[in-house]
DNA sequence: CTCTCGTTATGACAATTTTGCATAACGCAT
DNA sequence: ATGCGTTATGCAAAATTGTCATAACGAGAG
């Protein structure tokens, strides 16, 4: 028995950041490619896609610049606003998981 | 934008309980039946009870003691264990969504 | 005894969402 | 021109979720 616990973003109701998606974007900064990024983490790049443009589409704001064609077929990289952003939610995350795993234990365990 | 959080135990990687199951729970507390429960918290009574099923079946506990036919057509009412997994969520629940929203203000609104 | 009533229980089908596949377009390098 | 590894996108398949219909149940009324 584990406890799960996920943290994301809405606007409008629809979900803009979670930590698939923060994964997603760390991933495009180390490889500087879409394709590459959906790969380590185990999504298709179908999703990936998907992803990054309802992101941009909901928060208005630019989060990859693409390039599709040119040196090494081209790539993808990371805006100023998108490691803004980032950055942030990495702020957000931190000691949440920590602190309800920490929760769980006393309540459901340790008795 | 605003900040969403979610909170649920799992047994070998499927759900067994979370805040929808709680408030379930909770109602047919109160209603003494999964049908006027269900409409209660707006899910089809199907569903509900697709819900109990699982958890008691992955938590290996009887949760919900039910009865077909009878005084009133029946019904249905949490047994002991039920009664404690449900206040030990509750308790686990407590204080972390306030966290989580204050966390969020001060990192996306404040500044 | 038979009928009614409001339940629980379940199967079957519909609708929606998610996933995966195929293919086009791109532009630099050779 | 051709090749290469990308981005981009339509479309179908698969999986999930939701909806509806219907059976069974058992106390109580008549």
């Amino acid at each position: 028995m584990v406890i799960k616990s996920k943290l994301w973003i809405e606007v409008e109701g629809e979900p803009v950041f979670g930590r698939g998606r923060r994964f997603l974007l760390q991933a495009i900064d180390k490889y500087g490619s879409i394709n590459k990024a959906a790969k380590e983490i185990n999504i298709s790049y179908r999703k990936a896609w998907s992803y990054i443009n309802a992101m941009e589409q909901r928060l208005g704001i630019r989060l990859v610049e693409r390039q599709a064609g040119g040196k090494n077929g081209g790539g993808a990289r990371l805006t100023e606003e998108a490691r803004d952003f980032l950055k942030r939610y990495e702020m957000l995350e931190e000691g949440i998981r920590e602190m309800v795993d920490k929760k769980f234990n006393e309540i459901f365990c340790k008795k």
